[in-house]
DNA sequence: AAACAAAACAGAATAATATTCTTCAACAGA
DNA sequence: TCTGTTGAAGAATATTATTCTGTTTTGTTT
């Protein structure tokens, strides 16, 4: 059961019920079995349908993956505009990418699990360039709406390229760590350190 | 053409040839056309062998996959202790593993790019608990030599567990984002950067 | 060198899996 | 009600992974 509604909210309406639960299903099967064991037949026993009804709604396996790929990444950047669009300086814009990040993480575990997994295969799937704008889009906004702060209140002294991986590396490295087991504490414990270790960084 | 041996220095000797080959041609179509996209087909292909030898030597694609993965992070952990060692103080230990990193992501990028996709299956497969116990211990190894040289010279505030993030986070990602061609600058020339960048973020 | 055992290799046969195709059912709009 | 469109089912097919059996090469022992 997924207490949030990622995917109501893409995929609305009592018509797309079985797209929904086979989606919910599919992403499942991907975490649990891994993407390559998870076999069409496992998802069709786990929501109790059809192959024909999964190939008529995803064309194939990839299509699952793609769909369940993007539902998640828009969702996670739905957050971060939310949180974005009430920072008044540059300091507060790099505490709510973080936050929001670490935040959107810890509130969809299996969904940010899913996410880190299936990004090399959708990016060389047949959506290799639906991806390839998103990201483009999404930096070229971010990368906007950071400079229109200025730069008066503190020197930024790395190049924009670079900046971007000082401020959501950090408490990328750790989310993956956590989701796969290898440390145990919350990213949620340690939202301050991670935000402020950032802006001391960046610091020149 | 593989330029550099991890292959030769894991795998050494005449009689490995065949064995050499078949990882060399599977690495290229795994970075290539994707980890699930490559059949077994596509690989006995480029290196003229037989079905029956590939399995010979790997028992099957995840075999191939995990003896890929394996020597490539063998090959990166071995480059930072190596670095490591030579290391005085916290500060040179903080230098040493971040540079170590990206000056071997810029050595072998096809082996790191590699090595980003292929985690997450390895982690799910028959080897997972190998995987675990590498880490385990590479964790553990590196932990103690941080903490070998005290912290008189410089307060460390954050946890061990999040400090392990602050250090190699950035630069993994900003590896990543190089590897795939959305940032175009080598890595290399922002070495100082991230290794400053990081140490300031480490002063309480 | 001859004999033997073990490993390397080849390729046909089989099994597992993804995908297509044909058919029928539910449904929305005229 | 009729009609075209979407949803769904499941058998049929195609693709791909894996196994199996036999042959050759290699290394070792006598």
């Amino acid at each position: 059961m997924n207490q949030s509604n990622i995917l109501e909210n893409r995929f609305p309406g009592r018509r797309a019920a079985l797209k929904r639960e086979i989606l919910e299903q599919a992403l499942y099967c991907f975490n649990e079995l891994g993407l390559e064991a998870t076999t069409i037949d496992a998802i069709k026993a786990r929501c109790d349908t059809s192959v024909g009804a999964i190939y008529h709604h995803f064309g194939n396996k990839e299509g699952i993956l793609s769909a369940l790929f993007f539902a998640a990444q828009d969702d996670q950047r739905h957050r971060l505009e939310q949180e974005l669009a009430g920072a008044n300086s540059l300091r507060e814009a790099v505490y709510s990418i973080i936050w929001s990040y670490l935040d959107w993480v810890v509130d969809n575990p299996e969904w940010a699990r899913f996410l880190y997994q299936a990004r090399s295969p959708v990016a060389k799937g047949p959506f290799q360039e639906e991806l390839t704008n998103r990201n483009i889009q999404n930096y070229r906004k971010l990368k906007e709406r950071l400079i229109s702060f200025g730069n008066d209140d503190i020197k930024i002294i790395q190049p924009f390229e670079m900046l971007f991986s000082l401020i959501i590396g950090p408490s990328e490295n750790y989310c993956r760590a956590w989701l796969s087991g290898r440390v145990k504490t919350s990213p949620q414990e340690y939202r301050k350190e991670f935000a402020e270790s950032v802006w001391r960084s960046l610091q020149s």
